[in-house]
DNA sequence: AATGAATGAGAATTCATTCAT
DNA sequence: GATGAATGAATTCTCATTCAT
């Protein structure tokens, strides 16, 4: 008796869980095809092919669902970020390195993850001042940690001083914009790996340098 | 009589701009404090201080006003930016001179703009297809800008071969990342001048690059 | 040109009362027929004639216009009932003469009225807690007024000490019950000014009592 | 093996009882804490500490189950108040006493379904046209007692004639109005017997009157 | 018999836009 | 031209009830 209740509590969950997960994933789909202002509730549902009332039982609101795909891909996202700041690199050939496998762990995420990254950072700063506030939290830490490897650079004088915040920022500010170009398809014909390769050469050497052979 | 119904009619006209224009200055407040999709037609009109029926006289809808506020914007920020595309510089030198000029040309539209442009680069990308087109169509007319000098620097030689359209991209990105910290008033302590300088600087040497002397 | 503003806000004010009037005259058929709970806003507008949207110009909600219907009511019984505190009753006679004054003003308001009276004393108290708690409040002044009443009588010997508060009560109560029978209609072949005497006449004396010839 | 399937028939048909039970009482509770209209079938399983989908295999409705609610309160109510039916009393000394003994008896119930009670006062005449009309019922039945009692009285000489059916329903109005504060724990300080007892005499001789030594 | 996940009809409410004055 | 009352389509959300396990 126990056992069938047990077994039967397990299976209602797996099901919650299946239409949870399901409802998620058309709230992907709809929201990267319409935008998040133009999706509505009822969109999704029909994505995921369950009813009205199911996706209130699963998610608070339209913007409750959003927020979960978001922390969703943030996960996945920062997992790999933090992890090597164990140690600092002490050549600018090591730093290249570490740039490099940083941005291709982040790749691999941001493939899986695409259309939910493309509607984050496009509609992300427009949902409402809480949510523009998470986003721009996360891209405050992005710009903190590199930061980190700057001053770090400048301390032993591999690179010459600048003002490290700002160029922090920078740095935040074209990883997104080329993310954006490439999620929309609009830099065809180029790797991501090269991506990746071009701007980490150019953030260290600018235009006018030259790669010290 | 025939002189009366001129006079009228110039009066007439007269208020109707300014109607219009208290128009544009409440919704740039208002979208700028509430955001786009938060934004209510009575808000604006309230802020204004004219009836409901007012603003449909002046506007076709939300949207309608919300494309004309990016118009003004816009009309501003490309007068200086193409003027100067008549002569190549030859030098680094130049070269850092000239990016120094457009950007200051365009700080000083900014400023007066600046909750203009603090939505646009919020919630522009939200409004719809359409408009996020046009923006995005903006931001392609930099990178083209830009990346016409750059292919000219690389050509006579002045800066090593690199991925232009890729770097022209980059440049926007910074530019609006830095831009959306500055007008949230977010880069204390900085002059506009000094974050353009430090910019354009690195832009041409990089981080380990040597200004060459 | 200040005349015609004038005239138009005076001319919209109008027709703006006119709206919520006929708002509130509909609500109070509609409710009579089926109930608070059972009515919606879309059969109030329905019998209104006017769109869904009008009914939330003027009132918050369903509960809204239900409290305006409760205060116009009030309003009109509470007029005739203080008015007649200055003066205390001397004899038995007099009791009885102002009792029955009393009783036909509320008869007088309660005529014009029905449909609202009766909606209130059937559904009032399951309405939400504070909308029972108003009424009750109601009630209470009905008990406290007539409370004022017999304490008086019985400190000038008129009639015997009794629990003024349970006796004040009981006036309410029976007041309520004939009332509500009497609206609905129930009490066939009875005036209102006889049910009224009745009434005063057995509270004065019960049922065993005689009329002090 | 008949044996043991019939034990288990058997215990299945108590289990089944007592959630039976279990889900009225609760469902009392939650009733009397929100009201009719406010409680939510979640709610009473909620309290009642079962599955949602259990309520259903006992009750048809909420609805269903407020009734159910109501019979088992009028069952216990009735069943003392219609017994004495058989004689009638033949001297004021004796209807006192025998409406002492009623209302006694009804005490009795009253303490022991108070929640119930206080519901169905509060909110049985706006549950829906039918439930009210039960309910006018009971009223109905309990002024047509009454009445029956008042005309032998008349009859008798007992009292002075009187129009009975309206001093019937009065003695139901102040009964429920007496029982509402009361069971609201408004009447603070008074015991139930003495309630009763100044009522029965307010009753029979009014407030001028004289209790007859 | 018990469960609780799923359902969807239904209700309230909003707000961009129209229109009579 | 200006006004603001009126509109109703659109949208969110609820909750009594069903159903698969």
């Amino acid at each position: 008796m126990a056992k069938t209740t047990e077994l039967r509590r397990l299976k209602d969950q797996e099901r919650k869980q299946r239409t949870r997960e399901a409802l998620l994933d058309a709230s992907e789909r709809v929201f990267a095809a319409r935008g998040y202002h133009a999706t509505q509730v009822a969109d999704i549902v029909g994505e995921a092919g369950v009813g009205q009332g199911t996706f209130y039982r699963h998610f608070q609101s339209k913007r409750g669902i959003f927020e979960e795909l978001f922390d969703r891909l943030v996960a996945g996202l920062l997992a790999g970020f933090e992890a090597p700041l164990a140690t600092f690199p002490e050549t600018l050939e090591e730093y290249r390195d570490m740039s490099l496998r940083g941005a291709h762990h982040a790749t691999g995420v941001i493939e899986h993850r695409a259309d939910t990254l493309r509607i984050i950072l496009r509609d992300g700063p427009s949902v409402d001042e809480a949510f523009a506030a998470r986003l721009e939290g996360i891209y405050e830490r992005m710009a903190a940690l590199g930061r980190l490897y700057l001053d770090h650079a400048v301390r032993v004088e591999m690179i010459s001083p600048c003002d490290t915040e700002l160029v922090a920022q920078l740095i935040v500010g074209y990883a997104t914009r080329i993310l954006s170009l490439w999620l929309d398809g609009r830099l065809p014909g180029r790797e991501s790996e090269q991506i990746v390769r071009d701007l980490v050469d150019f953030a260290l050497v600018g235009f006018a340098g030259q790669w010290p052979s």
